[in-house]
DNA sequence: AGCACGCCGACT
DNA sequence: GTCGGCGTGCTC
């Protein structure tokens, strides 16, 4: 007798698959859905492998899901996200698994005519019987909307007998997107893009030429670049594969969806943290069973159980929010390029402002690229004029420069909006006490407290701690002493107010009153045209198209320029260049001022000449003279242990001193976190990297040397370990 | 992820 | 003397 065994991964921290023993009138096959007993309970997992029957004690397949089975490509880019970040095996399987929510079925429910009229009439059951009268089936919040009734009269009316109810087919989840629907108007350069990108597509529809490309569309903002990866989704379409679209969270808004409507005839579906769990059920069955073509998505959208994927999107593949850092932590866009690999898909990476490690990865031919170097419909570049602010410094006490001013009045006058730009929240960043000059700092963390004048309140913003702002100061109690010093977009606000009292402003900011929604509406209302002056943080940087912005007025590009951040330079520099690039989107070409104290600096330098090649090679080859290759390093950190204040101390010390091993960057000397695992201090390591470190080889070998470490090792992909000393 | 075991602080 | 804090380890 050959007794068969289940080797089954379970969606806990495991590293391993138990094995199970099959029942002998049970069939299954890797991928399937099984119930196994672990420990006291039973827990769902999938069969990884199967095997001839080994030992007999092994506890039994308890039986088996009605789920259809994972796909082998979903099971192998499982495996490969676990050994690419070091995650347990289950928990990479849990990104993948959980994502059916099991929400019950809900049936939306018709009515129709049926019987005869109620005894009782009223003008409101008039109203319904009026408005189905033809027997055709309504759906019934549909027909009392119809009868501008309430549900309660329909209700009444079932009971009556004059309605039926019964069971609608549930509206389709997407549409099916038609590929024909509304001709793109591309310009040559963006047909010839799109020329190459739908290749790529058909090729890899037909199975030729080898692994699938990964290709970088590099457009400036403007450029028409989702036009042309439209041309590459159709493409995909015509030949009956799937395409998914990744996307930042905050990019999947409705004018996404629309646009991709004007170009297909239907929405794609969408998929993202705020699509309720009816909905994801039946889109996770549309994109099981082939019928949604299209799945606009954000990053958990990269593990949906496609039938047959043809092309992957990564929209804004610079985007921080592809970083998953908390449980597994991956890059969206590294495992989308994975997952292209193992569907025989071609990778689109669309960026206005490319990441330094997708650059390099172009520029060594891993990945092609396409160019498009200007605006769609002859716009042009915003212009962008630097404000030294050591030369033509604001009044004092004022953080405006007069030019900045002069230009934002103009701009006003002419009908246009402006859009100040402060990468700071709230009133002030440093509360001083102008009689012993003492600083207000987090009592947490020792960070400085951030002045929130509308919240009456000194906030931390790294731990969140909140403390009323006292009337004396804390140290030497003199009243009245606290200065706020420097500006936040609250106090511009302030500033604006009372320079340009007659235009309507708002500040947008991450603590913007009322949450989500309501900042989308504010957006909305901005582009809209009801407002002049914007004055925002990070947050305006992306995603909203104001047609009427053209001025731009960036008030402190130097913040982030000394963060200590091996990437502070590249980020600062796509951050302001997505912000200038807000100027002129719409018909009237648009303008940018920069007020800088380091006009100099290579940032701004290239911001102003819009030099950017120059900058990323430079940067690039900055960053290798330093010992810092561009995809990544490796950071030991000392997150707690029996004397947290020497482990923290040493772990500082770790930072500071860089020696890079080869490929991987260890800040430290590469025997200190032996000492740390040694010792008596629990520890966390993390790691710095995008792709192509083999940080699971480099790993090993460290372990081997460490012997088995006292504490987790866990790894996280581009966490900046600065940010937690 | 749960759940049990185990080792040190403030209480009936 | 115990109750209970959560750190550590185990689940085929």
């Amino acid at each position: 007798m050959t007794a068969r065994v289940a080797e089954v991964l379970i969606p806990l921290a495991l590293d391993q698959t138990y094995s199970y023993a099959i029942p002998a009138e049970m069939a299954l096959a890797p991928g399937d859905v099984v119930a196994v007993p672990l420990g006291p309970r039973s827990r769902v997992g999938v069969v990884w492998e199967t095997r001839a029957g080994g030992s007999g004690n092994l506890k039994a397949v308890e039986g088996r899901i009605e789920a259809p089975p994972m796909r082998p490509a979903l099971r192998k880019l499982v495996d490969f996200i676990a050994r690419y970040t070091l995650a347990p095996r289950g928990s990479a399987l849990a990104l993948a698994l959980r994502l059916p929510g099991g929400a019950p079925e809900t049936v939306r429910l018709g009515v129709r005519l049926a019987g005869p009229l109620p005894e009782r009439m009223t003008p409101a059951r008039r109203r319904v019987v009026e408005a189905a009268a033809g027997g055709l089936v309504h759906g019934k919040g549909d027909l009392a909307k119809l009868a501008d009734v309430s549900m309660g009269v329909i209700d009444g009316l079932v009971d009556a007998g004059t309605l039926e109810t019964l069971a609608l087919a549930a509206a389709p989840v997407a549409e099916p997107p038609d590929p024909a629907f509304a001709a793109p108007d591309l310009s040559q350069r963006q047909r010839a893009a799109a020329e190459v990108l739908a290749a790529a597509v058909a090729t890899a529809a037909e199975g030729e030429g080898g692994p699938p490309p990964v290709i970088l569309l590099d457009g400036v903002t403007g450029s028409g670049k989702t036009e042309v990866y439209f041309e590459a989704v159709a493409e995909c379409i015509r030949r009956g594969r799937q395409a998914l679209i990744l996307m930042p969270e905050i990019a999947l808004t409705g004018a996404f969806l629309e646009r991709f409507a004007a170009r297909f005839g239907t929405r794609p579906a969408a998929w993202h943290s705020a699509v309720g769990a009816r909905r994801r059920e039946r889109i996770l069955a549309g994109v099981e069973e082939g019928e949604v073509a299209v799945v606009a998505g954000a990053r958990s959208a990269l593990f949906l159980p496609f039938r047959d994927l043809g092309l992957l999107v990564v929209d804004e593949e610079h985007e921080q929010a592809y970083k998953q850092e908390d449980g597994v932590a991956y890059h969206s866009r590294d495992m989308a390029i994975m997952r292209g690999r193992l569907e025989g898909a071609p990778v689109i990476l669309a960026s206005a402002t490319p990441s330094i490690e997708t650059r390099v990865n172009a520029s060594r031919g891993r990945y092609a690229r396409l160019v498009l170097p200007e605006r769609f419909g002859g716009r042009t570049l915003p212009s962008i004029t630097p404000l030294d602010m050591r030369r033509d410094p604001p009044p004092p006490g004022r953080f405006l420069s007069p030019r900045l001013v002069r230009e934002i009045e103009q701009a006003l006058a002419a009908g246009e909006q402006a859009l100040l730009f402060l990468n700071r929240r709230g009133f002030a960043p440093l509360t001083l006490c102008r009689a012993c000059g003492y600083r207000s700092s987090c009592p947490n963390c020792s960070a400085w407290l951030v002045e929130h004048r509308f919240r009456r309140a000194l906030v931390c913003h790294h731990c969140g701690h909140t403390e009323r702002v006292p009337e004396a100061c804390v140290a030497c109690g003199t009243v009245g002493s606290l200065v706020p010093c420097g500006p936040g977009v609250e106090r511009i606000a302030e500033e604006v107010a009372r320079l340009l009292p007659q235009a309507r402003r708002i500040v947008l900011s991450s603590d913007f009153p009322g949450g989500t929604e309501r900042l989308r509406t504010e957006l909305e209302s901005v582009a809209a045209g009801e407002v002049d002056i914007v004055i925002g943080t990070q947050l305006v940087a992306k995603g909203h198209n104001f047609p009427a912005m053209t001025l731009v007025g960036v008030l402190d590009a130097d913040i982030g320029l000394t963060s200590g951040d091996p990437r502070a330079s590249e980020r600062t520099f796509q951050l302001l260049q997505q912000v200038t690039g807000r100027a002129g989107r719409g018909a009237k070409p648009g303008r940018a001022f920069v007020q800088t104290y380091q006009p100099d600096h290579p940032v701004i330098a290239a911001l102003v000449s819009g030099e950017a090649e120059r900058f990323y090679a430079e940067e690039t080859a900055a960053r290798e003279a330093a010992g810092l290759p561009p995809f990544g390093r490796l950071a030991a950190l000392v997150v707690s242990g029996e004397d947290r204040a020497a482990a923290e101390a040493h772990g500082r010390m770790l930072a500071r001193c860089a020696e890079p091993p080869s490929g991987i960057m260890v800040l430290g000397p590469a025997e200190a976190p032996l000492a740390l695992i040694r010792g008596r201090y629990r520890f966390r390591l993390l790691v710095k990297t995008e792709r192509e470190v083999n940080i699971q080889a480099y790993l090993r070998a460290w372990l081997a040397r460490a012997g088995k470490p006292r504490g987790s090792v866990r790894v996280a992909v581009d966490v900046d370990p600065m940010s937690f000393f």
